[in-house]
RNA sequence: GCGCCCUUAGCUCAGCUGGAUAGAGCGUCUGACUACGAAUCAGAAGGCCGGGAGUUCGAAUCUCUCAGGGCGCGCCA
């Protein structure tokens, strides 16, 4: 409701400034009044004009009332402050928009519906557990494939699985030479093995930190590691068997801790497919074609094939903007340049990138192979790369825009990725490839020692120390996730001893995603979280509990006048109550700003705009819940009116938890 | 050395592409449950927005600079 018009003010105001001063602006901001008092949009353009027109704003912003005239929707038009116009929605009108369109946010359209994109997310390394910076990957990841789809997006989902690196190696070292175990008594391990935390994941997660700390005893061992890595690289082999077993069955385990926070997936790409359909030598041919790659003949990287290195201006740069202070004519060898192609003629981490993102835009000329590989409950199903497809078979890839989620430490070699695919001549693929950076989830000092791990004196001091697998220091989704739903458990157990136990089971499960996922989400991806379990076991305050319980609030209105609290309320609603009831208003007004969050969430790339929506939307129902005691108001037509405003709040609240893939719970 | 990010209330964080009086949560203090169940609400205290300079009608927001903290920069993956 708010941004469409918002959208028809912009569009009157650009005509009468064409048609009054003939000029066009690039940009018309528009603002919201301090209160809503003053109105519901504030423009501030007169004092951007005063300079051009020679002119007070004043002057200007009386002008610009007088000659906007009737636009339908709004009530008039005011000169406020030292040159602001402000202007005021027809509260009655803008209403009845809200409760007969259903402006729920599932018609929102923008610059994203219609169009195919691809979101990749989750891609933990299959030889461990999933631990808490994993689930801030996944649940940003899935909360903007959300937020695309209610935007009207065709979204892909893709969980990137590197099968064949060193980690899943180390593994596989762990289990060949530390626990001297063949494929045979794995493949036992692995079908006897249960939920955690005697699952499979925490098992391998122990395995690879002994194996870590194996490697630092003796250097030696290290051989062991490339070796394994080879093997797996080249297939046929034992190791590359049990690689491939341990793979599988960790990203079963990760699948199904993800599937616990309502996370899923199309399609898990894998990096053996990638080595295997030769994805890179396509890559390659074309790369050398377009002079992307050069083969270095001289410096430390004599032998190998590099390509320019790509800062961030390089990465940023719009389309056109030339890069005037390029020292073309720099002498000698770029000492800089990025190795793609090593001397012993592998291709490094990035070359593979490469490739799989050409991929991505359907500009390799070659596909993966596509074989089912878990079914969810409700029967959709996710496919894995294989070689060959199997009958039947969906094809992904080739899409108008990606975004991967990946953390900040990874920026350089995205922008690399990038600059390969600005260098091929993709320019637009180029601009629609988003790396979605966000930081990292890091420990307190005082939660690490709180889960038992040696803190040294010099880490104590420190704000927060970066969780490792390699370690094994972290907190394990599967724990943490465990951990808020017995703290739920207890709450509902004591509140409802009335319901029967899968009841309060299913509720503390919601409950404590719910926690979780806002939890991930509140803070914006820049900031760093410190995690800690005082504050993420918290459902009081700036929590997702908190904006459920608002959810719940309501439903138990409409239950109690033996109402369905989905249906709107139908009939004559008497709106005029809004026109003297601020308060009132604004709580109409917020839930009808439902689609200018989804907007500025896609254009900023920053989910976090979705939480503190959700919350200040919960905030203001609370505040009115308790002003207003609707089932006892005598009033009749007031009454309907005050129902009518639950139901609209609670259907804008419980559409942006659900882009958040936070359920509102029947009861709590 | 180069690049990116951060610095806002005691603590943890918001502050939308520059806009009207800088906001939440937690914590502290004071109040409110025979209501649609308090996982709630109302109120109070708490700020040279890291320092400095600049651009602008206007700066927490943009530019430069300094300080502090974090993370990246390999023929590892």
């Amino acid at each position: 409701m708010y941004l469409e018009l918002e959208q028809q003010l912009i569009q009157r105001v650009r005509e009468l400034l064409q048609r009054q001063y003939s000029l066009d602006l690039p940009r018309i901001v528009v603002d919201q009044p301090p209160n809503v008092g003053l109105g519901e949009y504030a423009l501030p353009l007169s004092f951007e004009l005063a300079k051009k027109l020679r002119k007070p704003p004043r002057k200007i912003a009386e002008e610009l009332v007088a000659g906007l005239g009737e636009v339908s929707g709004f009530e008039k038009f005011e000169v406020a402050g030292a040159g602001y116009i402000n202007a005021r929605l027809n509260r009655e009108e803008a209403a009845r928009l809200l409760l007969t369109f259903q402006d729920g946010g599932r018609e929102v359209s923008g610059p994203a519906a219609g169009k195919k994109i691809l979101v990749e997310h989750t891609s933990i390394n299959p030889n461990k557990a999933a631990h808490i910076g994993h689930l801030r990957n996944s649940v940003l990841g899935d909360t903007f494939v959300r937020l695309l789809r209610a935007a009207g997006a065709h979204v892909d989902i893709q969980n990137y699985i590197d099968n064949t690196g060193v980690q899943v190696a180390d593994v596989v070292v762990g289990f060949l030479y530390l626990e001297k175990k063949g494929k045979s008594q794995i493949e036992t391990l692995i079908a006897s093995s249960g939920a955690p935390p005697s699952s499979f994941d925490y098992y391998c997660w122990d395995l690879y930190a002994r194996v870590s700390q194996w490697y630092e005893e003796d250097k030696e061992n290290l051989k062991l590691r490339l070796k394994t890595l080879h093997e797996i690289e080249q297939g046929g082999n034992e190791a590359a068997e049990i690689g491939k077993l341990v793979s599988n069955a960790i990203i079963r385990r990760h699948l199904e801790t993800m599937q616990r926070l309502g996370i899923k997936y199309d399609f898990l790409p894998q990096e053996s497919e990638i080595l295997h359909l030769h994805f890179w030598e396509l890559a390659f041919e074309q790369m050398k074609q377009k002079g992307v790659l050069y083969f270095e003949t001289e410096g430390k990287n004599k032998g190998c094939w590099v390509m320019k290195r790509a800062s961030s201006q390089t990465a940023k740069r719009q389309l056109g903007a030339e890069d005037k202070d390029a020292p073309e004519t720099k002498e000698g060898p770029d000492e800089d340049a990025k190795v793609i192609v090593r001397s012993n003629g592998t291709v490094t981490y990035v070359g593979k990138d490469i490739a799989y993102h050409l991929w991505k835009f359907g500009l390799l000329g070659r596909d993966f192979g596509y074989r089912k590989f878990y079914r969810y409950p409700d029967g959709h199903e996710v496919w894995i790369s294989a070689e060959t497809s199997e009958p039947g078979a969906p094809h992904f890839g080739g899409v108008h825009a990606i975004y991967n989620v990946i953390d900040s430490r990874q920026a350089d070699p995205q922008n690399n990725v990038i600059e390969a695919i600005r260098g091929l001549g993709h320019t637009e693929q180029a601009e629609n490839y988003h790396h979605f950076s966000y930081e990292m989830v890091a420990l307190t000092p005082r939660c690490a020692m709180e889960l038992g791990y040696r803190v040294s004196e010099e880490e104590q001091k420190r704000l927060y120390i970066e969780v490792s697998g390699r370690k094994g220091f972290g907190v394990k989704a599967d724990d943490l996730i465990d951990a808020l739903i017995a703290a739920a458990q207890k709450e509902v157990d004591s509140r409802h001893p009335e319901m029967t136990a899968s009841e309060r089971r299913d509720i503390a499960a919601q409950i404590a995603v719910g926690a979780l996922r806002y939890f991930m989400l509140k803070f914006t991806k820049n900031s760093v979280i410190a995690f800690d379990f005082k504050e993420a076991l918290s459902f009081e305050g700036e929590t997702g509990p908190y904006a459920q319980y608002a959810t719940v609030r309501a439903s138990n209105i409409f239950r109690k006048a033996g109402l369905s609290p989905e249906e709107m309320p139908a009939g004559d609603i008497d709106l005029r109550f809004l026109k003297e009831d601020d308060e009132l208003w604004e709580l109409w007004l917020r839930a009808g700003q439902l689609s200018n969050m989804v907007e500025q969430c896609i254009a900023t790339t920053e989910p976090a705009y979705a939480a503190k929506y959700a919350f200040h939307l919960a905030q203001q129902f609370n505040n009115f819940y308790h002003k207003h005691h609707i089932l006892t108001e005598e009033d009749q037509a007031r009454k309907q009116f005050l129902l009518a405003t639950a139901a609209v709040v609670r259907r804008a609240l419980v559409a942006s938890l659900e882009m958040m893939g936070i359920d509102a719970p029947p009861v709590m």
